[in-house]
DNA sequence: TTTGTTGTAGGGAGAATTCCTACACAAATT
DNA sequence: AATTTGTGTAGGAATTCTCCCTACAACAAA
């Protein structure tokens, strides 16, 4: 018997995991939470041996939460189940401690092969996440450190220039002159092999520098 | 007797959503699917007296097939049932001509009180929704409608430069000289009361402009 | 100690933007 | 029917911006 914990924000979802896992006769949901600090007290007092994990949660993000769980009962296998677009958090959820990362566009029955699969201690990654450990295998490096490289001065440039600020203006907001941004803008360009703008401002973009203001 | 029909990508949440529906004893979930055109065809053929409607589905969006829904079954309600942060496509949705909106994180009763209230003819918004009506009402247009007294060329230009792109190089991909170009992201700034580049860049990331390009 | 990184900035050439103007055509209004 | 408005198109002139190259000091690393 193969005991479950659901942490998911959405009611109905969790609905739907539990209907779907209890439908096969070994697996069991013990509890479920929306809420990431009281997943992992219920990990920690129900001890199961999956816990399914999104990764959005109101309190504190799931790959907090995964660690943790990680932390305090390692003998319990966390298995991401992440919306659509999140795949840039595959290798920090990876690094959290989880044993499997499935999109939620998955068939039901593959879910329960994946819940069944980290259960016994394996690694279970869907075909996206698959392919994009692929890439990064054969392709290292390519962007994931190489923000990394880049120095204080060189990512804000990046950033106000990707929200479409001219050198001069960010050399007022940074008090500088504005051929030190151009040069910054050079150096930035070149250490992430980027020759014209728009790269420039879809890299912006994926790294999560271009947020809108939250405004309601 | 309420008969249904799902329309999500996600089958787990499809399971959810049947699940916690047929748990009541006078609703039917008639069919389901991830496909916003089959949705078009399953309404047609079985005439649901609702449709839960996502609003991101793999083909065309949920707004599109809501509309070609209401046009071609006007006696179905539309509920569309949307994850966290797509708040700013109520009014496009109530538009489209859906009767209620929801939001994923809602409980499981309160989702099944909104079908019943929809089928009923009655329009249901969750309180989130309602505050923003609340707040349109309270202080009208603000942008909202701006965006649509743009023309197509504009929104296009609009989009492009936000995503770097010079004016030759927008010009090169719309087959229009460069000084036409220019004309257009003038009458937009004119049109959205913007004299700079970076409060374009804001209103682009506002409106979903700017997305980062699936790659995987 | 030599090499690499970072913060800083200037000169000059060429590219891009801005402001203003212009016009044709269609649709909407009067 | 006549006029206004919106849209797609584009040029000239003045200004601004960016790009490429160079330079240098401080500091860290090899």
């Amino acid at each position: 018997m193969i005991n479950v914990l659901l942490v998911d924000d959405h009611p109905v979802l969790r609905t739907g995991l539990r209907t779907l896992l209890e439908r096969e006769g070994d697996l069991r949901v013990l509890a479920e939470t929306g809420s990431g600090e009281e997943a992992i007290l219920l990990a920690e007092r129900i001890q199961p041996d999956v816990v399914i994990m999104d990764l959005t949660l109101p309190d504190l993000h799931g790959l907090d939460a995964t660690r943790e769980i990680r932390r305090r009962v390692p003998r319990c296998a966390v298995l991401v189940l992440t919306a659509h677009a999140e795949e840039r958090y595959l290798f920090p959820v990876l690094q959290a401690g989880a044993s499997g990362y499935v999109r939620k566009d998955v068939a039901d029955d593959e879910l329960v092969r994946a819940v069944r699969q980290v259960a016994s201690g394996k690694a279970y990654l869907d075909p996206a996440a698959q392919a994009m450990l692929l890439r990064s295998y054969l392709q290292p490096e390519k962007d994931i450190d190489l923000f990394d490289k880049l120095s204080t001065r060189e990512r804000q440039v990046l950033q106000l220039t990707a929200e479409g600020y001219s050198s001069r203006e960010i050399g007022e907001k940074l008090h500088i002159s504005p051929k030190s941004v151009e040069t910054y803008r050079a150096r930035v360009m070149e250490k992430l092999n980027i020759s014209d703008r728009p790269s420039l401002v879809r890299y912006a973009l994926r790294k999560g520098l271009l947020k809108e203001a939250d405004e309601i």
